[in-house]
Parts: structure tokens; sequence; C-alpha cells
DNA sequence: TTCACGTGTCATCTTTTTCTTACACGTGAA
DNA sequence: TTCACGTGTAAGAAAAAGATGACACGTGAA
């Protein structure tokens, strides 16, 4: 997915999504082959929970997909893998992407109200 | 600066530093014109001790530069203006990247021993 | 002197994020 | 049944980030 123009919400929340040592290297095992929570955990070296929670935060962000699958054996494993995210950084891309922004402060004010 | 290849601690440093709507908006500000703290306080409409952090956290994340200087008044003005930062970030790129995070998990293990 | 403007820091509080522990469910095999 | 393996969630502790207010200093002008 090109990305000229995600919005400055949507922005802050992929690179929240990826600035963390843990969801880096899940990005970064992922980009390799697709894989599911369990196995996934033993390779990062995380609990199952932890691993949900930051699955959890990468997407929402859109930066990695999972879906349920049945194995042979029966068991239903949830697998994911990345998307094709593709984010320039730049001076100017971040000042584009900040005139959609509609929180001035994190957590605060719901939305700006236009001025008259 | 290109940057084919900042370390993953780096990147996750510079990623937490954009990853938040006024740092995000500091940016976006000093892309135009480079300012001092008091002014750009105003005109992002935070106090000067909360600016005074979120300058400090993109200093430090070498994604602006600040310089001390003396206006004809004699007063002195600390002047930020942003890098060349460029950062291409997909699933490869990050995979890179995470190749050399020496951190595991954020804050609790210093660093990781070499194994034998 | 007093005021307005610039710089900075410190202590404190609130909020968010991160992480662990414990629990729930379901299936196949011994 | 019991065990191993898969899934998920919920509660609470710990740590980090965000934000505020009060303070310090220095200069020029009224």
């Amino acid at each position: 997915m090109a990305v000229g123009g995600p919005t400055g919400d949507d922005l802050v929340e992929m690179l929240a999504a990826l600035a963390n040592p843990i969801r880096l290297r899940i990005v970064a095992t992922l980009a390799g082959r697709r894989d599911y929570v369990s196995q996934l955990a033993r390779e990062i070296g995380v609990s199952r929970p932890l691993l949900h929670m930051h699955l959890r935060r990468l997407e929402a962000a859109g930066l990695i997909t999972g879906r349920l699958e049945l194995s042979d054996d029966g068991k239903a494993m949830k697998y994911y893998e990345v998307t094709d995210f593709d984010l320039h950084l730049t001076a100017s891309t971040v000042a584009e992407a900040a005139q959609s922004l509609t929180r001035p402060d994190p957590g605060k004010g719901p939305a700006p109200k236009e001025s008259t």
C-alpha cells in the first residue's frame, strides 16, 4: 500500500506501533515467514499474553494481519503475516501528515472545533 | 542523511520521537521555518516546559537541532530547525534494522551477552 | 524598580504503556 | 481422565511518558 497520505492520526498510530523493540522484532520475524502465535512467542522469547497484546497493536495499525486456520490436528492456529506497508518519512511528508492531525494532545480533547 | 541503516535502537528512538501528535506538529512547524522556543510554544499551543521536553526528545533522536543565538535586544533565543532525516519503512527495512536491536524488551535487561 | 520577554529546571501528578499471573475454552493422543 | 498443545481474556503491578505549576536566571525598556 502506498502511503502518500495516511492521516496524521494514522501515522502516529503506525509509528507508535513500530516504536518498540518487541514489535519491531515481530514485524522482522513475520517479514521472513508467516507464523502462528505460540510459535512466534517462542522464537521471540516473550509470553503469549504479552505477544498477544503487541500483535493487537500492530494489527490495529494495519501493519500485520492475522487469520484463524485449522491445522490437520484440528487445532485452531492464528497465523499472522505482514502487510505491504511503505512509509516514507521526511520533514515534508511529516509536515503534510501533521495537517490532518485531529488530536492536539494525546488522549485529551476529542477533536478540535472549526474556528468561526 | 540517508538512513540505509540506523541501528535498531536508533530506529526505535526515532520512531518513538515521531509517534506523538505534538512532536509531529513540532517537526511540521519547523519544516517550514526555524523558530525559537517561546514562539514555537505559542504557535503550537503548549506550555514552555512541555515543549522543552518534546524538543529534547526530538533532538536526542537526531530529528531536530537547536542552537542558542542572541537577538538585537540581547536576549538569548534558542532556535530549532529540522535535520535532513529520511526514513524508509517497509517490512524488509524494518527486518534489517531489527537485527541490530540490543534490547530484547524495553527497560529490562541492559544488553544481550554474546553466545559462546 | 517594575514589567515584559527570553532562557532553563525541578517536583509533582496523571495517564498510558508494558508486563506478569492466573484463568477460561477446545482438540487429539496416551 | 490426564496431558500437551493451541486459542483467548481479565486483573493488577510496575514502569514510562505526558503534562502542569512554580521556581530560577538574564536583558531591555518604561
